[in-house]
DNA sequence: AAAAGCTATTGATAATATTGATCAAATAAA
DNA sequence: TTTATTTGATCAATATTATCAATAGCTTTT
């Protein structure tokens, strides 16, 4: 048995296609075939029921791949050793990131992160928190940034920041008198949501339940970008709440329709999260520091009351 | 980077020789030289630091033999996986046993196992604790029989019995006038016991320390084996204490001698104990299951009051 | 019936592991 | 010092193995 054997495996078992596993793997098809026949006689067991369509695992198949990716997770920690040896910070890097963060965070860390770690081959991908979990499970993420806490034992998080939420209410709107608002104010129903699927809109949703029952039923109107709410608040549609950096990138008219919560905030947690196995540590450690850092500029707040991003269904 | 590779490092820095981790792992000397050799090369480190004599492992080095004992311990389990699967249950089963308990518990369940579970071939060792802890975690022993708690993060434990101590006490000593002892009659002054190293003896001592203060360094009398305590006792040189199994192999004449503890009597926790990876776990619940319905029969007590075979320094 | 999609098979080739013999260096013994 | 002995590296020869391109065999779709 080889760990070349038990990647083959493992690609089998995710693409339930030979072809494209051998692909993904760079071999070609009788390669991988070969390899994967040679294992099953090796321990004299059927790893895939190959008479399905698509192709599926047996029953000892299943049991087998979750001990494959284990062994070959645990394989990928040696070159981790040796690269932290050699205080050797690179190799590619896969990080998702949740849409409500991508278009503030990215452009205030991107910037130095690889100037700082030229070597680092970050491939950054815009996904929700949904994704985001799958993959870090299954390796297809190294890490993530997403809003938290998550409660997920397979995940371990890092927090980078604490993000208020700020009002953002146009002149026609019952609250634009009040400078400050408080949480007890907020009325789900006449607030701009984001579309489904975005954890900021869950946190929300969060925020006003503890304040009043909320009908799940009820017509909301709803758009997948702040910069769309903020558009609809101005026709007089509703109010709607924005994470704190992005009224950093809003015009100055509209800047006078912020208002923020009297302390303490409702803000989300933004964490850096990434698989238990710690893998590629060094990497994520560089990241860790490198986005705090540059946030600690732009984020002082200090008194604020974390919403949680979970929904009952999905999240973000 | 193969396994194989890992399982040739994993001998070398044990035996420190390569020829001796060839003849261990069955191939040639170069064979194993030209893989380490290789793997050295891939990861672009020295694993051996072949200057000193004997060799000895880089800093690296041990880091990597680590996660490579991971790795093959992992990859074991593929074995196992199938092995459950098939519903076989056999292969090489490497058992430590204390000495306290050896003589007594084994022919008790070995012929039993051995009929139930021919295709297991048993590879039992009389270890003292010390021994038993080191080469369950590094997997020169699959499992043992020890007294417990043990309290070791890496080990775990799965109580077969609950073993009181009996008093043996010859005629003419001053406790023979009493049908029962309590704990508080003990005195570790005129008490025989094992000698240093094993941890039956560390139990009665810490017994005995809960009655009185217990001055390390003054006399006594030890001895090897229960058998030359029961003489010794005769002579009258002082009572001594035998674990309840051992008991019902003196002759009738010395077991009017026995004198049963007062309930709660103390007791040892005799348990199957096996390193946290579970690997050949069928055959240690195999294991499991057959000694302690054989104890069944011949240990029936409730009321125990377990001592700690731990001692600072050293036990059995 | 034909086409398309998928995996297994075949035969050739390149890569690799293994071995036995041998060498150089370091110790240990005479 | 000289002489064995031990140890790990190296080399050439061989056996094994992984890989590939081409293709056959099977099933499903058109």
């Amino acid at each position: 048995m080889t760990i070349t054997q038990l990647r083959y495996v493992l690609a089998v078992a995710e693409h339930q296609n030979f072809t494209k596993a051998a692909e993904k793997t760079f071999v070609t098809q009788p390669t991988l075939s070969m390899q994967i026949q040679k294992l099953e006689e090796e321990l004299d067991i059927l790893i895939f029921d190959r008479s399905k369509k698509p192709i599926e695992l047996t029953e000892v198949g299943r049991k087998l791949v979750l001990q494959a990716r284990n062994i070959v997770n645990e394989s990928e920690r040696i070159q981790d050793i040796v690269d932290q040896q050699k205080g050797f910070i690179g190799g590619e890097f896969k990080l998702g990131v949740i849409p409500t963060v991508m278009p503030t965070l990215l452009p205030m860390f991107l910037h130095n992160f690889i100037k700082k770690y030229p070597k680092v081959k970050l491939k950054i991908e815009e996904l929700t928190t949904e994704a985001i979990m799958e993959r870090l499970q299954d390796g297809h993420l190294d890490a993530a940034i997403a809003a938290t806490p998550l409660q997920n034992e397979n995940i371990k998080e890092r927090v980078l920041y604490y993000e208020p939420f700020v009002g953002y209410i146009p002149p026609s709107h019952r609250l634009n008198q009040k400078n400050k608002i408080d949480v007890s104010d907020l009325d789900i129903d006449d607030m701009l949501l984001l579309e489904d699927g975005h954890c900021f809109r869950d946190g929300i949703v969060n925020l006003c339940k503890t304040q009043k029952s909320y009908d799940d039923d009820h017509f909301q109107l709803e758009s997948g970008s702040f910069e769309t709410l903020v558009k609809l608040s101005n026709e007089g549609l509703g109010m709607t709440l924005l994470p704190y950096l992005h009224t950093l990138d809003i015009n100055e008219k509209e800047k006078r329709n912020l208002h923020h919560f009297n302390e303490p905030s409702p803000a989300r947690e933004v964490s850096l999260i990434y698989h238990k196995s710690e893998l590629k540590m060094q990497i994520i450690e560089a990241l860790h520091t490198t986005i705090a850092g540059v946030v600690k500029g732009a984020i002082t707040f200090q008194n604020v009351q974390i919403i949680s991003p979970l929904s009952k269904i999905k999240s973000d």
